[in-house]
DNA sequence: TTTCACTTTGCGGAATTCCGTAAAATAATG
DNA sequence: CATTATTTTACGGAATTCCGCAAAGTGAAA
């Protein structure tokens, strides 16, 4: 796992959420800043001490206050960075879910995983960097579409009931007759097999273990 | 759902995680305090006005500070809030994992929840909190034990890995010729039926899928 | 109303899992 | 070495899931 980590991100109250988490990953030195000249101070001051950052978790948007910056916001901090040091790992944690933002950090300015901040962000955020620590790229699902030119994936209310009492231990057919009995709709066994096979395809699955076992990964149920 | 919630958690960066959970379920009025006193005087004052909370989420430690209190822990907080206001439900959201402090806390102190803080730790709050809202109790699937007497969970490496194979999509077949390549034994279909059928009987599960789920949930896969 | 597109349901066979029984292999014991 | 216990493997039938095809139902447009 990653040993130097730095944060970036400017609210006041320093997520610690973040931190839990890194520190649950074993990650030994984790600094944090707020202001995105920070970052890039605290960057190359590591490389010149000999001791460069792993890995930069940093935020989007920052709101601007009395100090003057050189950057002003984490997209100009991540280019100048990718491009005078492009060892350093970068994670993008952000609120902002526009996929055409995430299409242009991941594919054109080399960000190495793109984050959502959202109710499973700390989770996404933790598996977002054992990916990259092994060289792969990762995006939150909810904006996994942005790279994919394909249209949306689609999973309602009625895939997410389904795979609940699927991962609830009930069969197809006990499923079927707890639909019918509640007036969800479709609910005949032979429905229920179809959705479930198109939610394999969707989500490259096996089988039915393996749809629930990534969907729980993604946090759905 | 809850309309009137109270957090109370000491750390001054008011856990970001909590309150968009919180509003992720429709919770419309979310108040946060920092200090066990603050949340003792809120609630009787929202008593007062007519507009009792309707749940308490609580963390257990607050670091002391300059201001003198009269709880210095969640602890004191909930046995005299669970005396003088029974009605008002109480999850705990703490770090706190040791089982002998969640016994005491479900049983003795009537808490209604159980969170551990945890990779998983705000979809298990949700959870906790829809549970509790049902009028039930819940505990965080990694101290459940603490309810139960029962001596621990018999579960070793090969079953970690059985499963993981599964819920990675592999078939009994596919991982029987798996552990044969590797090494692993023992490793025939019928072997890895049987553990697998002991595995559900040890963790009641109906099937694989559920099987798989719960581990999931407990967080050993 | 008819047509057309789409969703839901039914059904049958192949594949897989589930479950019990039993043989074979291995380990433990005297 | 012989005996006993335990683990591993094999096998067969029942149950369930998987998969493709076709019929029935539904809603929108012509």
């Amino acid at each position: 796992m990653f040993v130097k980590v730095l944060v970036s991100e400017d609210m006041d109250d320093i997520n610690k959420g973040i931190y839990e988490s890194l520190c649950d990953l074993g990650i030994q030195e984790i600094h944090q800043v707020q202001y995105c000249d920070d970052a890039y101070l605290k960057i190359k001051r590591a490389i010149l001490d000999d001791a460069p950052y792993q890995l930069l978790i940093t935020d989007l948007s920052f709101k601007s206050d009395h100090r003057e910056q050189r950057f002003s916001s984490g997209e100009d901090l991540i280019k100048i960075i990718k491009e005078q040091f492009p060892d350093l790992k970068i994670v993008v944690y952000s609120v902002e879910d526009r996929l055409q933002k995430v299409r242009t950090l991941m594919t054109s300015n080399g960000v190495d995983a793109y984050v959502c901040k959202s109710r499973r962000g700390l989770i996404e955020l933790s598996k977002a960097i054992h990916t990259v620590f092994k060289n792969e790229t990762y995006v939150s699902p909810q904006v996994e579409q942005a790279l994919s030119n394909k249209a949306d994936l689609e999973i309602n209310d009625y895939d997410i009931e389904l795979i609940k009492e699927l991962s609830n231990g009930l069969s197809q057919e006990a499923i079927s007759m707890l639909f019918k009995k509640n007036g969800i709709t479709p609910n005949s066994v032979s429905s229920i097999e179809k959705r479930l096979n198109k939610l394999r395809i969707e989500f490259k699955a096996n089988n039915a273990i393996h749809l629930v076992a990534i969907v729980k990964d993604l946090g759905l149920v």
